[in-house]
RNA sequence: GGCACCGUAGCUCAGUGGUAGAGCAGGAGAAUCAUAAUCUCUUGGUCGGCGGUUCAAAUCCGUCCGGUGCUACCA
């Protein structure tokens, strides 16, 4: 058995505006799950977090315009994220909020240990100013003419038609994205900066000594980052909505104004484990500040500069013995048809609709197996269709059918128990022993793409196995024989459902009640966890019951036909 | 503009110094338990171009071309 662990896990936090895309989910929220749902098989003490991230200029702009305080704003779109992301199986153990109380004591908390330990200072910076809005804009909510190529509607900080960088002094006809005012002005303001410069040492080391277990696009967008020289960063906004700058900070010097969202927002993995412990009685402390807990991230590539630098020294600053991520796995990006997932330019297939198409497992299987990990990935609908109809419907799914069936037919529903195990049985057995060896090192070490390709394989070797068993064909002239075929398909769909479980868990549970009920153990918010299998597969593969009940299931998995690939590619695609 | 990553079979991707790989698609055959699902065999690539280092380069270096992203006040 292995050594028991435990393991903390948080997914990079999706933001609250709107319903995210199969980008944003297999980016994140969907590899954390997985990987957490693999822990709980195995029986290490997990704890998965996630949470909406809600501070932030676009939500307090978006709220404005809908009518609604920011806090209805979020408290909208956050029970929506809720429900799809239950609706997917994504099964954490807490799923908060970056605007919870508990995120506001802790986001003071370290901000005063920033203060107090000397690495926070004031400073001035010129910023645009809206007179009409009455309000201080980010430098892509100011609109203008660009300088370089004269196109009309240029963002403070950079021309969509040439790409350039801009800053909002450098417009002709400044404007507020907001309302369209024209007296924008730039004014002095006073924010709170957090000297990462002086980190940049400590940052270098502790990143050098993760090269080895962090994969080239984590490291390499780190190291830009030092490489470039790392300038100290504001960690205050001119905003209302959001944790707010207390007095005791800089003397009231900061009245008015709020973190910045990408200072607290890490924070709240810290609160939201603190919420799901003092529900519980436990201590949050002993998954942040022990020394067993081996911590996890899970993130597109866009937030690592967050997690590799802005994090870790709020962390290293505190003085205290916060823990830093052990293993930081990014993503890069899935494309939608060649060209991007867009959540502005609505492009792509976002999580509400994924699921009028196709049920949440066979998302669940298909983005894995073809997750963005060493680089962007691409999404067609062909793609997908020929991955779910092969993969799932014809070489897992068909497996099942044809062994339950075959049982049903000329063995009365009964797990038949005459025969032995022979060389057939014995160098299938190998064999597994070996591959479901390999697929558990995989998924240990979130490699989903080469995890997911062994236990295709491993589907693979079942049918192969029962072409040779051809128990269809031993059945007419030796019973046994043929017995011993069935019992092998059989046990072989039951390993199966405990290997699928982490990726597939509904679709798992489906098929194990097939074959008899589950026998897992209560996970988190109640739901069963079908364990690991057993790591010998020779008592695996010979642990169901014969004379037990078999009930072959209705078709497992719908086949997605050509007519639905061409519909499915004329409504989605794109703007 | 600067920087980073990527460019390998029709498609989706492995492979990072030692005789080019997988899955799908295509072709041939076998089987008929099963969602016509499976199994076996098989066609197919001068590894983006050019130049260099090396006994040896998809792999290292330079350069060019193409794609994508980031560029610190979107998150």
């Amino acid at each position: 058995m292995t050594v028991k662990k435990r393991i903390l896990i948080t997914s990079a936090l999706p933001y609250v505006a709107g319903v995210k895309h199969l980008g944003n989910l297999v980016g994140s929220m969907l590899p954390a799950d997985i990987f957490a749902r693999f822990c709980r098989a195995r029986g290490h003490e997990t704890l998965a977090i996630c949470a909406t991230d809600e501070h932030g200029a676009p939500i307090e702009l978006a709220a404005l315009e809908e009518g609604i305080g920011p806090r209805a704003y979020a408290d909208k779109w956050h029970a929506v994220q809720k429900k799809l992301g239950d609706d997917f199986g994504l099964n954490w153990d807490n799923f908060g909020r970056s605007s919870s109380p508990a995120n506001h004591e802790l986001t003071l908390h370290f901000a005063r240990q920033l203060w107090k330990n000397g690495f926070l200072e004031l400073r001035i910076t010129k910023q645009a100013y809206s007179v009409t809005d009455a309000r201080f804009l980010p430098d892509r909510y100011v609109i203008g003419t660009c300088p370089h190529c004269g196109y009309d509607r240029a963002r403070g900080d950079q021309c969509e038609n040439c790409t350039r960088v801009l800053d909002p002094v450098d417009l002709i006809n400044p404007r507020s994205a907001v309302s369209g005012a024209q007296d924008v002005e730039i004014r002095d303001s006073t924010h709170l900066f957090l000297k990462q410069s002086q980190f940049a040492g400590k940052l270098r080391s502790w990143i050098e000594s993760h090269k080895h277990d962090w994969s080239p696009v984590v490291t390499s967008i780190a190291f830009k980052w030092l490489d470039e020289g790392l300038r100290d960063r504001g960690i205050t906004r001119d905003l209302e909505w959001g944790i707010p700058v207390p007095d005791d900070i800089a003397d009231g010097a900061l009245k008015g104004k709020v973190f910045y969202v990408w200072f607290d927002a890490p924070i709240e993995y810290i609160a939201a484990t603190k919420e799901w412990a003092d529900r519980n009685g436990t201590d949050y402390l002993d998954w942040w500040q022990g020394k067993d807990v081996t911590y996890w991230e899970f993130m597109g590539k866009d937030n690592v500069p967050f997690h590799t630098v802005g994090f870790p020294v709020t962390i290293m600053g505190s003085g205290e013995p916060w823990k830093l991520v052990d293993r930081l796995k990014g993503f890069n990006w899935l494309n939608y048809d060649g060209g991007k997932f867009s959540t502005s330019g609505k492009r792509g297939i976002f999580m509400d609709k994924a699921l009028d198409i196709a049920p949440a497992d066979v998302w669940r299987y298909y983005l894995i197996a073809n997750a963005p990990e060493s680089a962007d990935s691409n999404f067609t609908w062909e793609h997908f269709a020929g991955v779910v109809n092969k993969d799932l419907a014809d070489v897992l799914g068909n497996f099942v059918l044809r062994v339950t069936k075959f049982c049903a037919a000329r063995f009365d529903g009964k797990l038949p128990g005459e025969g032995e195990y022979g060389d057939e049985e014995k160098a299938l057995i190998a064999d597994l022993d070996h591959r479901v060896k390999t697929y558990a090192d995989y998924l240990e070490n979130a490699e989903f793409r080469k995890a997911m390709g062994e236990l295709r394989a491993i589907w693979v070797v079942g049918n192969e196995y029962l072409t040779r068993a051809a128990p269809w064909a031993a059945i007419k002239t030796d019973r046994a024989k043929a017995a011993v075929g069935v019992r092998m398909g059989l046990n072989l769909v039951h390993l199966f459902t405990h290997l699928i479980w982490p990726v597939m868990p509904e679709l798992a549970k489906t098929i194990h009640r097939a074959i008899q009920p589950i026998g897992g153990y209560p996970g988190v918010n109640g739901e069963l966890i079908i364990p690991w299998p057993h790591e010998s597969m020779a008592q695996e593969l010979d642990d169901l019951t014969p004379g037990q009940t078999i009930a072959p299931p209705e078709v497992l998995v719908t086949k997605i036909t050509d007519e639905q690939v061409e519909e499915l590619k004329a409504r989605f695609g794109g703007a």
